[in-house]
DNA sequence: CATTGCATCGAACGACCGTTCGTTTTATTT
DNA sequence: AAATAAAACGAACGGTCGTTCGATGCAATG
């Protein structure tokens, strides 16, 4: 690995935790260079602008979704179990990460909602892979009789996906200490009623 | 009226419908003041501090959700009725306010869920204030015999907000013209499993 | 050792940020 | 009509933004 990529990994790195905490909108050059021990040129000379360079921090965290989240449920065997898994590691994934802030998917899909442009383009590409892949986790559990034959599958990933959204909302904003174990119970809830 | 009010409440409207594209943060005295033909400075009398301009454009946000989510829907009658009102015209209130964008509360959730101050504040409180009333509804609506009398009526409200959640984020981000059907159909499927 | 190319730097740019202040316009009151 | 108060203004402030550019250090290659 040369020089130039390890820095750059570097600022990648401080990048996305910073984007965790301020958004992406709030990720500002000076203080990523400052966090870095960098000068602001030198920095910028990574990416070209800052457009790039936010693209670049969501592909980093999209790397580290697939490591954090998606690689270890594999091990997992097919269905229901793995399922499970996704959806443990979900839930978790920032704090694995030890990211100091929230989900920076999350923040990115609020600021940038109505905001078209390259950054949105990829947080919106980025759900979707993600989304496919929980669906078809979901459709692999139907499949093995793990759930019952009349599950809408995508239907199914969008009532975990308001299952997250609520916990993330409840434990980030609120600091609802409860809110794990109740987002636990409502995906336990919602396999058993949609059970085989 | 006096006429600041009157240009303050023009301020305020625009505004709320800017941050609903832009966020909070990325709402800006030029902007607005451009927006509505004011200076900077003539803009920023009504306010003293930009903080304190966020923390109106929310108050103004709560006001104009109380007048067309909560308000309508006292007209139903109390119990399972007023929580379906409540809950159809929370999904279309950005849309019967008139507003660009999505909802402004949701984006400085994600905004601000890190960043401590007076502004978060505020979010905080507004959400539980309307927390407050959804689960009571809920637990109206069980105590009339609606519900069936084991459901946690905060769990409950729980899995009101993943729906909204993820119609929101289906609808704004990824522009899922299905995502209302979809977002009703788990509400009344929601009902119906919690029925009495 | 000389040369080439990459990585980083410092200084500066124009633009915009939130904010301050004294002045001018506009409305209200005497 | 004169005096007073409220509202909006223009100009400027120090800072920070993203970005450009030429110089400088450093590593590897010839």
């Amino acid at each position: 690995m040369t020089r130039g990529e390890q820095t750059r990994g570097a600022i990648l790195d401080n990048a996305l935790d910073l984007a965790s905490v301020v958004g992406l909108g709030g990720l500002t050059i000076g203080a990523l260079a400052a966090r870095t021990s960098l000068s602001k040129s030198g920095l910028f000379a990574h990416f070209g602008s800052k457009e790039a360079l936010q693209v670049e921090v969501l592909k980093a965290a999209a790397e580290r979704f697939a490591e954090v989240v998606i690689a270890p449920a594999r091990q997992h065997p097919r269905g229901l179990a793995r399922l499970r898994a996704l959806c443990r590691n979900w839930m978790n994934w920032t704090r694995n990460c030890g990211l100091s802030g929230g989900c920076v998917f999350l923040g990115a899909a609020m600021e940038l909602d109505d905001q078209p442009g390259p950054v949105r383009d990829f947080v919106v590409e980025a759900h979707g892979r993600w989304f496919d892949t929980l669906t078809r986790t979901v459709e692999r559990a139907r499949r093995d009789g793990d759930l019952a034959a009349d599950v809408d599958p995508a239907d199914l990933a969008h009532e975990i996906n308001g299952i997250y959204l609520d916990y993330h909302h409840a434990s980030r904003l609120l600091g609802d200490p409860g809110a794990e174990a109740r987002a636990l119970r409502a995906l336990e809830s919602l396999i058993a009623r949609n059970g085989a």
